[in-house]
DNA sequence: GAGTGGTCTAGACCACTTT
DNA sequence: AAGTGGTCTAGACCACTCA
């Protein structure tokens, strides 16, 4: 196998992250200016400018007009997790996945559910509750909220086979989403319907989406009994 | 103030976003190559470029070689979260952070501990036992190992007035990092440490660091009465 | 006012992938 | 073989911001 050359912006993107990476460069240090940096590598301002931008894009390096460029100062790590559809996660792990709708009442609010979407009591919703199933063990209880004012055609729809994150990926867009996750107690309720003991860990995801800002979509409560369910996430330095 | 007018490839992103959201291009919808779209948008094929391209740097559009590109198929939600370091975290909140060294050790592994690291009995290790507080409730139990092989300097260390994470963040350079979280029960002992009862629920957050892919770095046990703690996410679709 | 980053163009060559 | 995306250039104008 050839080795094939990599893009010029690729390379001084790679040869900055190196320098920071070794300490030549510090968190505050300048960097030179795109025509500096054109001159260095011997290639045209664009294709400097495209590899700084990108490495500010990144969050590595910060630029200001007139002020110049400079090595950003990190304070966080950040880990992006992939919340998939519950269907598919399950399904990847070998195991066989099972849905039951348990509950579906229109009208049916918790002063909770109605804090968290924005409604007053008359605002008409849909309250579902459903269990995902593993191999027939229950691995997750949703409890949602949907309001019907933003999203009518949920009304129509029994959410008897098809479950309503699935649903509601494919027939409604969203703009922003909140995301929440927390260790709880299983409440004797929600312990009855995951048949563990009461009182064990949970954890609790909470999602709200928004189809704009001003109009929310849906407020969910994913419990997961502790010994089956965890987040991960793996990431790496931004590389070329 | 006058109204500035947006850059053109940020208005061709903004278009295909509308026209997405809206459903008049659904996922696997094709979308016209680079020449066309510079075509009707009466620019340069560069700047069509740069707008297909972010957006497939995005996600939202899948782009191959002589095939074209597509509205990509969206299955999961991504959520970032960022972790902070607590000191900060806490003060954000206005309450007062004091942080605690409860034990330190050299070769004290446990064998969860050497399976993270990829590590034998015989590598050099360094133990840490933390204790958190904001004001003055314990917050944050942090148990940590830290190769000595990777980082030597770590030895010479204290950690007596600056906590590790702080420290490892600020002298250690990584390339990747592992999160997960989960729920458990308070074991007797983390629980006393925390001033808590046993078998409370505590969020756990788990993350690993390499220096590159050969070299483990750290691993980390964060614990978290549930009460207190939880991560917390927002994110936009793409935006213009 | 001057320097820096942000954007745009017209033209070009190349690499990959599908037909 | 041909079409598509990926990259690059040389030159240009503008906007923001600091001195």
């Amino acid at each position: 196998m050839p080795h094939r050359e990599a893009p010029t912006y690729l390379r001084i993107k790679s040869d900055f992250l190196a320098r920071i990476r070794s300490g030549e460069l510090k968190p505050g240090s300048s960097i030179p200016g795109d025509a500096e940096v054109a001159e260095l590598f011997g290639c045209a301002r664009q294709t400097a400018h495209r590899a700084l931008r990108e490495l500010a894009d990144e969050g590595v390096i910060e630029r200001r007009r007139r002020a110049g460029s400079r090595v950003a100062l990190r304070t966080s790590q950040t880990a992006r997790f992939e919340i998939s559809r519950i269907d598919r996660e399950i399904e990847a792990t070998g195991a066989e996945y099972r849905y039951e709708l348990l509950d579906r009442q229109a009208g049916s609010w918790t002063s909770l559910a109605r804090e968290r979407l924005a409604a007053s009591r008359e605002t008409p919703v849909l309250h579902l509750l459903c269990l995902h199933f593993a191999n027939d063990v229950p691995f997750q209880l949703e409890e949602r909220w949907i309001r019907l004012d933003t999203v009518p055609s949920a009304a129509r729809q029994s959410f008897a086979e098809v479950g309503p994150n699935a649903w509601l990926l494919e027939h409604v867009p969203w703009s922003d989403a909140e995301h929440q996750v927390s260790a709880i107690s299983a409440s004797a309720s929600v312990a009855r319907r995951l048949r563990i003991d009461a009182g064990s860990p949970l954890l609790l995801l909470e999602r709200r989406t928004w189809l704009d800002p001003q109009q929310p979509v849906t407020y969910v409560r994913l419990s997961h009994p502790g010994d089956f369910y965890h987040l991960r996430s793996r990431a790496s330095q931004p590389k070329a």
